[in-house]
RNA sequence: GGGCUUGUAGCUCAGGUGGUUAGAGCGCUACACUGAUAAUGUAGAGGUCCGUGGUUCGAGUCCACGCAGGCCCA
């Protein structure tokens, strides 16, 4: 048999099969080295985290990615790509700490930093046996014998190589950012330490409400405009009037509104103007006292509660911007240009002024506002010159606040012992803190708008129970604000699907770019290669194994180095010669080097950002610059990369800011950002809630191409996809059983008939119209699946695909073809030309299907066209080419008419219970245009056959019987009669006969004062009548249901034929048997129909003879058609 | 709170540049077919196109403001 048939595939086990002839016979490796010379094709695969199982999620994503590596290697492409594991990272190290029941306060402690990062080592891959094999499964293709991991040396080398190179272009600093600072326990906190249960508690502050006040300059000049020249103030509030020194600047909302109210001081009683957001107007002053007696308030003696006030003037926030103000507390002034109002977008009117006071070293807010806008922050230098806050890290103002010198911003620092002292010390009945008397002062100076005690939860230290502050600390920045510019410019030219996450998500994000802080205080991950003197005033950063075994030898050899120092440098130098150099903690750490300037450098100890491991993959994935150079030439920057939207601050930024800042080039040239995939309902899938999908039962239960298949088709891989097992049977079903049918329709009866697979050509002389069609339709499909995706839209051509299959292929051109194939005549003479041309055709559709679909489905891609071909594997071939020739537009305008045309004569038959397989005379079908009339009769016999008519008429004008309706062509009508369009419609849809066919002659009427032309109207026909008619988007029809006593005859020899089939098959007899057929002589109805189709009848049911007889004897079977009973025996010839 | 994104039939999704009757598949109902048959075909029911305003002769489509969901930030 040369095709094989299959019953009840099962997916997943022609997966299996597909999978072990791939390995056996190494095709994935021949997809490469077959195209070897060839242009590459670059993917980069952005390293998974081995230290979890792989989910459902991670089938899709790698689905996306599988897809246009296949489809550019079939369309000739060398397409490397190499597997990745990401190793580093605080959720390898919580893992380890939870397994080992230990905090990150004992490493270093119970257990020593060497056995910690070992237990971190073994435990990141852990699971990578279940990646491989989802890998596998799945059909995804990717190099995994060599693949990169970023723990290893040559890895980090190369990361430490990437550093280094930012290191001599000045981009990396020590530099701080705002962290949760403890005082008392002189430590910073993570965010997971400040979500301790208990942390937060509530606590009473002083609340401040400041006076900024404002300086006239052209910007506020439009506040004072509206006070009259008097000073304008700015209003903002603060629960830590400690921070007040430290204001550098106002954030203002950009679309808040702002009001201008003028009022007088409640402390000082002083007429004001001051600004703040109109909707807390309420909270600062009594509605009441809105347009009070001014003149009355400075009269009175005891100044009344309710202080009378006017709103005078309102504006946005954008209009406040630029507006400067004189500093509030002036003990120290800052290097640059500050005290003006900015924008930010964290402000709120939830409480406040709607305008934040902002002082950069004590909010993380602040601090990257005043970033963003060229604010400098407010620092002292210290005894050592360095530039410190005006609090130091006891938690006490530093000499240069001169009235507070040395005092705790928080009353809770001090003991009680210190705190009655301080008493004494102010001379007061109780211990003020250092934010009373701030409130204090500003409201005698005019500065203090409204003073009170505020209740908020405030977090403290878990280990101290102090309140802790908001405090800059040590870090290490690569300086991406620098290369801002080119990173958005080197954007611009990164192709992004959607569109809108390169646009928006990343491109706002680049707009807004900070820092890129690289420290992190862990332990398992790429340490950072800069040594340092103690007071910071020399540093070295290393680049390579190479230059650190020099510093090595340097130091060693200077002889200022003490014994320890020495030894850990031994240590690492016999690591180094036996090339297990292991460039994690602590062994870096206890390396020494020397200074320039001959003085001790000691490692920073920080580690640095585990997404710099992954961004820096395109070099250190080829341990590029030490080896490789020639590879990772030709495959930078990628050509395509993906992974999820939620990656878009993660790796592909990362990627991009390397690239950009190291190469002056991108990362990558196309990026796929997929959505999410949620469970059926639309909730996100968790291993707690129990919805997730498990992966490995999906793929076994129903294979990974319908899995892979329903992903891409049902919704676009940026969309979320609500993932749902029953999408997956119904494509199985729908899509892969269609074709699977499709194939053993073919295999059948290409058995049959002996047809010779090798070497299959279309003959294209021989062709029908159906199979033109079919290859026009091919062709279509083959230009839109290939445009689909060369711009990265695998939804698109799936559904194409899926659409061809079902919609053209089967039901249509198999299910009118059927006959042509199973034509029993044939098969004495050999092949006849048609029938040759019948399997020419389904053939070229099915192994063009079969490559088309290989990206998306590769097992069943796979398994349709090794079926069909003796060639080694669809993923060695070369894209179809589109054959211009057979693009055949006309013939697909005449079938879309021949299938309205089937489709109205159905409903009709349906509606009047005419069956199918009773004949009638004809269908009439109205044709306005002769070009129309000409498209259908070249379908004609596909209609009468369709439909079962005996002709197909045509209906013109003058033929009378046509009443027509005119409909307003709006879109024409549009430009055309603007306002008047209404009644211009009205008058056309009302017109006369009259006034149409003088339309219809001169090309142009006059509607009460209306020119109407042809192409303002369309001209549809309805209702004929004496006939059943249908009508369905302007086609109509009218079918003649008048039988004649020989119609009806044949219809009787159609029910007959269509008894002995099924007769034919409960009897079992096999397709090609020939049989005789005996009738028992009992009614004169049948014998005179059946012995007029006589050979009609042999033809159909594969008779020999029909013979009608007296005495059948008693193996018969009965048959009835309307209610006439008839003895049949069928025996095999 | 901010940025981006989604909202169309019971479910999953299509609906260039605005054009008056909004489509498909699944599911449901009914019928037909019975040599592709654990298939297939045809028909039917099913919609305030998230809401409210606006622009327009005309809005699912454009604009504004909301509501609800999602992601990433704060």
């Amino acid at each position: 048999m040369a095709f094989k048939e299959y019953k009840n595939l099962d997916y997943a086990v022609l997966a299996e099969e597909i999978l072990n002839f791939w390995k056996n016979n190494d095709i994935f490796e021949k997809s490469i080295s077959s195209r070897e010379g060839k242009p590459s094709y670059t993917f980069y695969e952005g390293p998974p985290s081995a230290n979890g199982t792989p989910g459902i999620h991670h089938v899709m994503a790698r689905a996306i990615k599988d897809i246009f590596c296949r489809y550019q290697t079939l369309k000739g492409k060398q397409v490397k790509r190499k597997g990745g594991w990401d190793t580093h990272g605080l959720p390898v190290e919580l893992q380890v700490e939870k397994e080992l029941g230990i905090t990150k306060e004992d490493i270093g402690k119970t257990i020593s930093v060497e056995e910690y990062n070992q237990r971190c080592r073994e435990t990141v891959m852990k699971f990578t046996d279940q990646w491989n094999d989802l890998t596998e499964k799945m059909g995804y293709w990717v190099d995994l014998s060599s693949p990169y991991v970023t723990y290893q040396t040559p890895y980090i080398e190369s990361v430490w190589n990437l550093l280094k190179r930012l290191y001599d272009q000045g981009l990396l600093y020590k530099g701080y950012t705002i962290q949760p600072y403890s005082p008392a326990a002189g430590t910073g906190l993570s965010s997971h330490e400040l979500n301790q249960p208990g942390c937060y508690k509530d606590v009473k502050d002083t609340s401040l409400t400041a006076q900024f006040k404002a300086k006239k300059t052209s910007k506020s000049a439009f506040l004072f405009d509206h006070s009259n020249q008097e000073p304008v103030y700015l209003l903002a509030w603060t629960t830590t009037p400690w921070t007040l020194p430290s204001n550098a600047a106002l954030t203002a909302g950009k679309n808040i509104t702002y009001v201008l109210v003028k009022t007088f001081n409640p402390y000082t009683f002083l007429p004001v103007h001051v600004v703040l957001a109109k909707d807390l107007v309420k909270n600062y002053f009594q509605a009441a006292a809105e347009n009070g007696d001014f003149q009355a308030y400075v009269d009175a003696d005891k100044k009344p509660s309710a202080i009378p006030y006017q709103i005078v003037a309102s504006c946005k926030g954008s209009d406040l911007e630029g507006v400067e103000y004189e500093a509030l507390m002036s003990y120290v002034s800052p290097k640059e240009p500050a005290f003006r109002v900015i924008l930010g977008d964290f402000v709120t009117t939830e409480d406040g002024t709607g305008m934040v006071h902002t002082a950069p070293t004590f909010g993380a807010d602040d601090f990257r506002v005043a970033q963003q806008n060229g604010i400098p922050a407010i620092l002292v230098q210290d005894e050592n010159g360095k530039d410190v806050p005006l609090v130091n890290r006891q938690g006490r103002f530093v000499k240069e606040v001169t009235d507070y010198a040395l005092e705790p911003v928080k009353e809770a620092y001090l003991t009680d012992e210190e705190k009655e002292e301080a008493r004494i010390k102010q001379g007061r009945d109780k211990y003020l803190s250092v934010d009373e008397r701030i409130a204090i002062q500003l409201k005698t100076e005019n500065k203090a708008f409204n003073v009170q005690k505020f209740d908020h939860p405030y977090p403290h230290c878990w280990r101290t129970d102090k309140p802790i502050l908001y405090y800059p600390l040590d870090s290490w920045f690569i300086k991406t604000t620098a290369a801002k510019d080119k990173l958005i410019a080197l954007n611009k030219t990164i192709e992004w699907k959607p569109e809108s996450t390169g646009t928006g998500r990343f491109g706002n994000w680049l707009e807004n770019l900070v820092d890129w802080n690289l420290s992190r205080s862990r332990y398992w991950g790429t340490p950072l290669p800069i040594w340092r003197t103690e007071d910071g005033s020399e540093e070295i950063c290393i680049g390579s194994l190479a230059q650190l075994a020099d510093e090595i030898n340097l130091a060693n050899a200077s002889g200022k180095l003490s014994e320890k120092q020495l030894a850990g440098n031994a240590a690492f130098q016999i690591a180094l010669e036996n090339g297990q150099a292991d460039l994690h903690r602590p062994f870096v750490d206890e390396i020494y080097l020397l200074s320039p300037a001959g003085q001790i450098l000691s490692r920073e100890l920080d580690l640095i950002d585990v997404w710099f491991d992954s961004g820096a993959m395109p070099f250190a994935q080829w341990h590029y610059p030490f080896e490789n150079q020639e590879i990772f030439k030709k495959s930078y920057p990628a050509d395509f990369i993906s992974e999820g939207v939620d990656q878009t601050r993660g790796w592909f930024f990362t990627l991009h800011a390397i690239s950009a800042m190291v190469e002056d080039s991108v990362a990558f040239k196309h990026v796929v950002s997929t959505g999410l995939v949620l469970d059926k309902n639309g909730n996100k899938m968790s291993k707690r809630l129990g919805n997730a999908i498990d992966p490995f039962d999906t793929l076994l239960k129903y294979g990974a191409d319908p899995t892979r298949w329903y992903m891409i088709t049902n919704a676009q891989p940026w969309d979320n996809l609500k993932f749902d097992l029953a999408g997956i049977t119904e494509v199985r079903n729908k899509f892969f059983g269609t074709l699977t049918n499709t194939y053993n329709f073919f295999a059948l009866y290409a058995n049959l008939d002996g047809f010779d697979a090798s070497n299959v050509r279309v003959e294209e002389e021989n062709l029908s119209e159906l199979d033109r069609w079919i290859l026009s339709k091919l062709m279509n499909l083959i230009a839109e699946v290939d445009e689909s995706f060369e711009t990265y839209e695998p939804t698109k051509a799936g559904r194409a695909i899926q659409d061809f299959v079902c919609d053209h292929l089967s039901n249509w051109y198999v299910r009118l073809s059927r006959r042509r194939f199973w034509n029993p005549e044939a098969k004495e003479l050999g092949l006849s030309a048609d029938k040759k041309a019948a399997y020419q055709t389904l053939y070229t559709c099915l192994e063009t299907v079969a490559q088309l679909m290989s990206p998306i489905a590769p097992f069943y891609g796979e398994w349709l066209y090794k079926n069909l071909t003796q060639k080694e594997s669809v993923h060695l071939t070369d894209f179809v080419q589109v054959n211009s020739a057979w693009k055949n537009e006309n013939l697909e305008t005449s079938m879309e008419l021949a299938q309205r045309i089937c489709s109205l004569v159905h409903s009709i038959r349906k509606v009047h219970k005419l069956k199918v397989r009773q004949p009638l005379a004809q269908v009439l079908v109205p044709v306005l245009q002769e070009n129309v009339r000409e498209q259908i009769r070249r379908v004609e016999d596909l209609i009468k056959s369709e439909v079962n008519v005996k002709q197909v008429n045509y209906l013109n004008d003058a033929s009378g019987v046509l009443s027509k309706r005119v409909k307003p062509n709006f879109k024409a009508l549009g430009p055309k009669f603007g306002k008047d369009m209404k009644a211009v419609a009205d008058l056309i849809t009302g017109m006369s006969t009259d006034d149409l066919s003088t339309v219809e002659s001169n090309g142009t009427v006059n509607l009460h004062g209306f020119e109407i032309g042809m192409g303002d109207i369309e001209v549809m026909t309805e209702d004929m009548p004496g006939y059943l008619t249908a009508s369905e988007g302007g086609l109509t029809i009218a079918l003649d249901n008048t039988l004649s006593p020989e119609l009806i005859r044949e219809g009787m020899a159609r029910e007959f034929v269509n008894r002995v089939q099924n007769l034919r098959k409960d009897l079992g007899f096999d397709v090609i048997d020939k049989i005789h057929i005996s009738i028992q002589e009992n009614t004169s109805e049948w014998k005179e129909s059946l012995t007029e189709f006589k050979g009609y009848i042999s033809q159909e049911v594969q008779a020999l003879s029909i013979n009608w007889v007296k005495e059948i004897g008693d193996d018969f079977s009965e048959v009835s058609i309307d209610d006439i009973n008839l003895n049949v025996r069928l025996t095999v010839a």
